[in-house]
DNA sequence: ATTGGCACTCGGAACGCCCGAGTGCCAATT
DNA sequence: AATTGGCACTCGGGCGTTCCGAGTGCCAAT
């Protein structure tokens, strides 16, 4: 049904769209691009696009657009993840190396995402469930005050104050400190719950209602519903072509970007690194994402640590944007290592 | 120049302006006041207003709007901080009530303050150089890298790797840990510096150029040049009214907030807490935020941890705006002050 | 000092008009 | 069977015109 020409085609018709922001006629499309043939055969294949359903009309005598189905077969099939120039390596790899800590990484991963691909950038930090713990720290703050604090392999640093049952001496402390350590140091923070548990029974019987607290505030928050964070910036970059590429406002965009369980969703839902996904428009389900389009992508060795990635208008230029993250993503992954 | 009448006339301008979003004519304000006189009198007033630079009009043969000279006579004299509702207080308190950690209460206070004001909110986390010590914990990663977490007494945890000269051995490290905590527990962070500088010369000789190695990265990192951070909510608010309150489009704004240097200068710069800041238009010294109010406070007991408050259009329910920015100042001065 | 009267201004909504890009269809051509 | 030129048709959007009314400034009267 569908010949190389036509999806040559649409190939154009994606293209001339993507940068021209303007419905795309026949007559230009032969204009702009050496298809070889006259506009009355485009109009034809136009037509036959259409009955697929891969391009619209936003009205009689208008040119075409495509439609999600469009741009989904575009991504798919007629594209290639753009690589990108030299320069560009060399300034993800001078911005992201100076940074000093987790934080830090970060923060400057999303800003530069969202300079690169002049889109509103998204960055996970790296899951707790898919960390391991360096160091688990117990500061006394009181006679029945503990301030725990965990530190994993990526640099994160999670901490909770918990209420003791009773008086805990520096010592009593100490030798806890040392027990919960010798268990879980280097261990993936998903074995913790069953490494942890018969922790509290070799701990004399005085401290012990203190070690289960403990325990149970370093499982509870930490493991069991572990806190997964997102940043984001660039979201001035939506204003930009807001006005032509969102329906009425940005208004439930901006909303959307400001829940965090909708941007997990979005970017954090994924599990083996260097792949690039690519969601485009009606495939988002949430209401008010229906006119964007998300290329997102996991980072880390093997195994995915977090998400990133970006939002946009679904005219969107998929082959660059697709590059940029792909290429910070293995950025990123590298440098959590390292450090 | 300006009797009380005339005052009177602008606060009316200035209440139905923002609550109508039109340029408020003679007529219309009789109609909605009881000012007791006829729109002709009105007319006379607005004149000698418009002539002081109070109000000034869109165009010709059109309502009067206020200015940023109209609006800040209009904060400093012609109203009151409005005190939020029985049942808005409760709110504030059992939504932060809830919070687990420092992060916690900083996102959930934004979140809140959005949400009460309808604006754009704005929370620094607890100035570094105001907080002080509460512990500092040196954990060994290898033979020659070291991981520095500073805990502050509101919670704020920072971390640093260090890169030793040479080998240290646990118990050097911890002997090192005992001096410092010694030195700066419950101390101020600004005097950290003075009271850390004799450190190295307690070590024995072999230690001191990692002693030395450790101090430099807490000194210059931590107490000279310390990262103030923050965190920003309810940006979909400026969409809500963006085509009405910003002249071209909230570009710049989104622009000036992914700025960390301008909110920090807008919201950071507070001494003492309690006291309400209102910055108006034209006063904000930024390009980008020339059409836009913020109203700040600092949070605390009595020096100021840090500042939060909101940014909006000019045409702000100002009263509101400041009995809200100060309910949530103090209740997070309070919690902090507890946690 | 206040007020009613009055002429004047001007932005914006409503209307009609026209242009041109773009389409679909069809008969002719290869 | 695919391609092409020709042609009538559609319709959104730009443009000029008109019209309305809210609002103003000024002035003479109170």
């Amino acid at each position: 049904m569908l010949d190389d020409r036509k999806l040559e085609v649409l190939r154009a018709i994606v293209e001339d769209y993507v940068s021209t922001n303007e419905p795309v006629g026949s007559k230009s499309l032969v204009d702009r691009h050496q298809l070889g043939v006259s506009p009355a055969t485009i109009r034809n294949d136009m037509a036959a696009l259409e009955e697929e359903g891969y391009i619209a009309q936003p009205h009689t005598s208008a040119g075409r657009v495509p439609t999600d189905k469009g741009y989904r077969l575009f991504v798919d099939r007629l594209s290639s993840v753009k690589p990108l120039s030299g320069a560009e390596r060399r300034a993800i790899e001078s911005f992201l190396g100076g940074a000093i800590d987790l934080d830090d990484v970060v923060h400057r991963t999303v800003r530069l995402l969202a300079q690169l691909t002049h889109q509103v950038a998204v960055v996970q930090y790296p899951s707790l469930s898919r960390s391991s713990v360096r160091h688990l720290e117990l500061v006394r703050l009181s006679d029945t005050r503990v301030l725990v604090v965990l530190i994993t392999d990526t640099g994160r640093v999670e901490q909770r104050v918990v209420d003791l049952p009773s008086p805990l001496t520096e010592e009593a402390l100490s030798d806890l400190r040392g027990r919960f350590n010798a268990k879980v140091a280097g261990r993936h923070l998903s074995e913790a719950t069953s490494l942890l548990g018969d922790l509290p029974e070799g701990v004399v019987p005085e401290v012990r209602p203190n070690a289960i607290a403990i325990l149970s505030t370093v499982l509870e928050t930490l493991v069991d519903h572990p806190e997964e964070r997102v940043v984001l910036a660039g979201t001035a970059n939506l204003a930009r072509s807001a006005a032509l590429d969102f329906p009425g406002t940005i208004r439930p965009v901006l909303e959307a970007l400001e829940e965090q369980v909708v941007l997990l969703r979005l970017f954090g839902e994924v599990t083996d690194a260097q792949t690039i996904r690519v969601s485009i428009g009606g495939e988002i389900l949430h209401e008010g994402l229906q006119s964007t389009s998300v290329v997102s992508a996991g980072y880390g060795l093997q195994t995915a640590l977090g998400g990133l990635g970006v939002l946009g208008p679904m005219r969107m230029d998929y082959p660059g944007t697709m590059g940029a993250v792909r290429a910070v993503a293995r950025y990123v992954g590298q440098i959590l290592a390292e450090g």
